[in-house]
DNA sequence: TCTTAATTGGAGTAGTATATCCAATTATAA
DNA sequence: TTATAATTGGATATACTACTCCAATTAAGA
């Protein structure tokens, strides 16, 4: 349903947003090693965070990756999405039709549009502190 | 969403059941005419859609697809998607994590299982002639 | 200033999804 | 039985996603 470049983008940012308060700054090898994602393919990632905003780079020794201005309670799930696949997870048409809405429906639009708005909107609203200050979390899982 | 393989697939099923009545048989190229689909690529998802028995055909003149046994009744978007990608729409962690259930839940579980079970159940319980028959549905609109 | 630690960026590889082409097969009907 | 109409199946092409490797760059600290 999403790619595997988001979803370590979104395991990358949950991961960097539960140090940030004790830990500031991660590098890529800690990050990589606590989502159990390939090195190399998650600094793409991370570069592609960092051009985006989400979060900033530094280099050298003592660098690493940290949350960028917006912070971990102004980003949300939808806009991660956004940012690394292009457009929403719920964007066009369910059957692939270029022109589909209540006017001229593909012929699953009634069925799919409710879910749609509602995945949609979870997706827009919650953003990364909501996500880990969850109480039902008991532990952050993000290892494969 | 869905891949462009099960777009096709359903829409290729919509079709064929929407002309199951009166003209039962359609070729291929009648096929992809009605919804703007490549014909090679379609012919592919066609044999898998017969491997399947959710369609049979008939080589040579006067050849053709026409519904299976199960008919247009019996068959639901659920079990097309789980056909064409091998697996549900919602199957698996939307993070990617191995292991995410009620017991060890990745950090977005809570948010996103209500939604998937919701989504499957729509997608698992709606049959073809249900689609088709729907009051709401003026015309059927299959082209890209 | 030199060494070391880190990100950055470019090029390249592997596998999968999408799509095409053509020969082989099968059935109809003249 | 021969010509024609159709699906089938195999080989191939192309684009995209996932991933790797390595040299370049930058910063810290001895």
């Amino acid at each position: 349903m999403l790619s595997k470049s988001c979803q370590y983008a979104i395991r990358t940012l949950l991961f960097i947003c539960s140090r940030s308060e004790d830990h500031p700054r991660v590098r890529l090898q800690e990050i990589s090693e606590a989502l159990d994602s390939p090195p190399a393919f998650t600094s793409k990632i991370l570069q592609h965070l960092v051009s985006a905003k989400l979060i900033q780079s530094k280099k050298g020794a003592n660098g690493g990756f940290e949350m960028g201005e917006a912070g971990c309670s102004h980003i949300t799930l939808g806009q991660i999405v956004e940012i690394i696949e292009g457009h929403s997870l719920t964007a066009g048409c369910i059957l692939g039709l270029s022109e589909c809405d209540e006017k001229n429906p593909c012929p699953v639009h009634h069925i799919y549009f409710p879910i749609k708005v509602n995945l949609n909107s979870k997706l827009m609203n919650i953003t990364l502190s909501e996500i880990l200050n969850d109480p039902n979390l008991l532990n952050i899982n993000l290892k494969t």
